[in-house]
DNA sequence: AATTGACAATCCAGCCTCGAATTGTCAACC
DNA sequence: GGTTGACAATTCGAGGCTGGATTGTCAATT
């Protein structure tokens, strides 16, 4: 099921995150990473091709991490019944590797552009993915009667979206409490308004 | 009530704001803007200090006018009794020529750092304004019992802070008719949540 | 008073150089 | 196999220079 984890890349990965998250993309030399690992900078490269791929891996990651862990929490049905309490902790685990990444970091802007850059496609694809969940969420909530769209004037893709575009928004916040807050009054409102 | 409204001004903004739509800030001379004004270059300098102040006298002018728009749809309850209708007018109102601005110049980008840089304090107080005109129709229509605030464990900024922060998000719309479906959408199903 | 052409001052994109920092790749080593 | 120091190639920012475009300000004109 789970390959074997790569102690060498994942130790290389977590001193390239420290030293990203202190000094942004472009100030980061492999030397720093290489220091910060506690390696000769030559062996990186045994390992990955060059910076930007260990940015990529890194990125990729986070993107990986966070869109499994929302899909966990949206299929969690047996531990939270609640479409809405679900769709609540998605949007959370979904959101919050991101704040703490760019909101935290001095960096946030820099790190933000150069993984646009760097890794757009995946980003885009990753964002569609999480839509497609919310909307197979919606979908099957709306099919056990939890919700009702049709009253809403929504199809399941239509109210996936509204979620997906209003969680975006509510990203603008300065910290991870502020942001649960938000989250939690939002979706709450917006679930009962579908009739959950 | 209404002051004289100075023609030349009038004149030199619609031309300015051709030109900044065609070639951006930057991009635009003095020159192009007297040209197309049928005026010489020097006598703008009769009119404004210089381009910036005609950008931000634009910018100011655009501003101003969604937020008056905005509020008059808020306070319209003669012939808009739904708070759910008043509210989707204002975020409409608030929202196209933002849209109209960014998204349909090829060069809304820039538009929009200028604007950033020029007008900063300007945005964020209109932003505080119109989250303040939010904030007061929440609050009345609490009062009369229209929506239920206290059910749904928001005070009534916490609720316009929401739906400020949402419509950001559906502000990434590729075209009006795109904003315009996600808003009514947004809108019917939040305020529902709320008990209008 | 508003407008204008003309003038001097300023800005700015392009281009060059320089040198230090950084990169990617070895052969040698463990 | 992975690791390393050392080497050559490359990148990158600072700085200076140039010419053309652009700006802001006149005195003269209407």
């Amino acid at each position: 099921m789970s390959d074997p984890p790569d102690l060498k890349r994942e130790s290389i990965l977590s001193a390239a995150q420290t030293q990203f998250s202190r000094y942004g993309f472009r100030r980061t030399s492999m030397e720093d990473i290489a220091k910060e690992t506690g390696v000769s900078r030559a062996s990186l490269y045994s390992h990955f091709e060059n910076k930007e791929e260990i940015f990529r891996t890194l990125s990729a990651q986070l993107q990986e991490r966070s869109l499994e862990a929302a899909e966990a929490r949206l299929k969690d049905e047996a531990s939270t019944p609640d479409v809405s309490a679900r769709v609540e902790a998605a949007l959370l685990a979904r959101l919050t590797p991101f704040l703490e990444v760019v909101a935290q970091s001095a960096h946030g802007s820099e790190i933000y552009d150069e993984n646009s850059r760097l890794c757009g496609e995946l980003v885009l694809a990753s964002s569609e993915r999480f839509l497609g969940m919310l909307t197979t969420a919606m979908a099957a909530a709306a099919r056990s009667g939890e919700i009702d769209l049709k009253s809403a004037g929504l199809t399941a893709p239509a109210a996936a979206e509204l979620i997906h575009l209003a969680a975006t928004g509510l990203k603008q916040s300065a910290d991870v409490a502020t942001l649960e807050k938000r989250v939690r009054g939002f979706v709450r409102v917006f679930l009962a308004g579908l009739g959950a």
